[in-house]
DNA sequence: CATCCTGTTCATTTTTAATTGAACATATTG
DNA sequence: CAATATGTTCAATTAAAAATGAACAGGATG
C-alpha cells in the first residue's frame, strides 16, 4: 500500500529513479520545451520527450520515456521520430542492452531551422506560385479593378521578396 | 430554379456580386492568408477575413463577410476583433450606412510583429523566469550531477540571450 | 523454428481548438 | 418608446489534432 504523502528523502530518491517521478529540474525543463515546441506548432509530447532528454544525464530508452512521462508507446515512438528527423535527438549505444538509447543534441537551433525549412520555406514557395497565378488572373480583370488589384499584388510581391531574403539570413544567424 | 452549370458570363458577374461567390483572385488571396495565419497559430477564419478584405477594392461590412465566406456572425465578429487588435484591419466610414465597414491594412508586418510581441516575447520572458528557477534547483544537486546540469543550463542561457538579441532586430527589419 | 523483445504503424478514442447560433447589449429609426 | 438594425459574447456543438493501445514486423535468443 503506497503512502499518500511523500517525504523529502523519498522525493530526492525519486529524482534519481530511472523510471519513477521527475525531479524539479526535469519538470522545469519539460515545461520549458513543451511551450517552445507548441510555439512551433509541434505536439506537446515532442516537447516532453526533448525536455526530459535535455535534463537527463544518461541516455534513455523508449520504455524509460514512457514510464517517466506517462506516455504511450506510440506517442513516444512518434515523438522520437520527429526529433530524430531534424537532429534534435540521436541514439547512443549502450553496451549489453539492445534497446535504442537516446540523448538530446543541445543545438537548439535544430528546432528553429527545422521549423524554417519544413514550415516556412514551403509556405514561401507555394506563396510564390500562388502569386504567379494571381498575376495571371489580374490580366483578365477590367481596367478599373485591375489597377487596384495590381497595387495589392505589388505589396504581396514585396513581402515575398522580403521573406525570401530574410530566410537564409535567419538560418545563418541561428547556426552561428 | 437555379441552373446547375454556370456560364462564363455568370461567373464574371459573380466575381462582382457583393454578397455572392468569390472571384478566382479572391480565392487565391483567401487561401494564401489562411495558410499564412495558420503558420502563426491563428484560426483560419482570421485568414479568410483578411484575405477577402485584402482582395476587395471596396470596404466590406460584417454581413458581407458572413455571406461571402459562409461564416457565422460570431466567427466574423471575433476574427475582425483580432485583426483590429493588431491593426491588420481598420474601419472605414461609408456614408448612408450605419454598419461598420472594414478595409485591410496592407502592412503585412503587422501580423508578424503581433506574433512576435504576443507569442514570442511572453515565451522568452517566462523562459527567462524559468531559467532562474532552474539555477536555484541546480544549487541543491549533488556535485556530480550539478556539473552536467550546469553545462546544460549554460546552453539554455545562451539561447535565451540569442533570442532576446534577435527579437528587436527582427522587429526592426520587419517594419523597415 | 518457436518465443520473446523492441519498436513502428495506424484505426480508434480522447483532448483541444474553432465555429455556431442564440441571447444579450446598444444604438437608431419611425 | 416600440420596433428594428447592428454587433458582441459565450455556452453548446463541431471539427481538427494528438494520444492511446492493439496489431504487426523484424530481429535476437534459446
Amino acid at each position: 500500500m503506497p503512502a499518500k504523502t511523500s517525504t523529502l528523502a523519498m522525493r530526492k530518491a525519486a529524482a534519481r529513479r530511472p523510471s519513477g517521478g521527475l525531479s524539479p529540474l526535469e519538470v522545469e525543463a519539460i515545461e520549458l520545451f513543451i511551450s517552445f515546441v507548441r510555439l512551433l506548432g509541434m505536439p506537446k509530447s515532442v516537447g516532453e520527450i526533448y525536455g526530459l532528454l535535455f535534463a537527463s544525464s544518461e541516455p534513455l530508452a523508449l520504455d524509460a520515456l514512457m514510464a517517466r512521462l506517462h506516455m504511450s508507446k506510440g506517442a513516444a515512438s512518434q515523438g522520437l521520430k520527429v526529433l530524430r528527423s531534424f537532429g534534435a535527438v540521436r541514439t547512443m549505444y549502450v553496451g549489453g542492452d539492445r534497446r535504442d538509447h537516446y540523448v538530446a543534441d543541445f543545438e537548439l537551433s535544430k528546432f528553429a531551422s527545422a521549423f524554417l525549412k519544413e514550415e516556412v520555406q514551403p509556405h514561401l514557395d507555394s506563396g510564390a506560385a500562388r502569386l504567379a497565378r494571381m498575376e495571371q488572373h489580374l490580366a483578365k480583370l477590367p481596367k478599373a479593378e485591375r489597377d487596384a488589384a495590381s497595387a495589392r499584388l505589388a505589396k504581396l510581391r514585396h513581402w515575398k521578396d522580403k521573406g525570401e531574403a530574410m530566410l537564409p539570413w535567419l538560418l545563418k544567424f541561428l547556426v552561428a
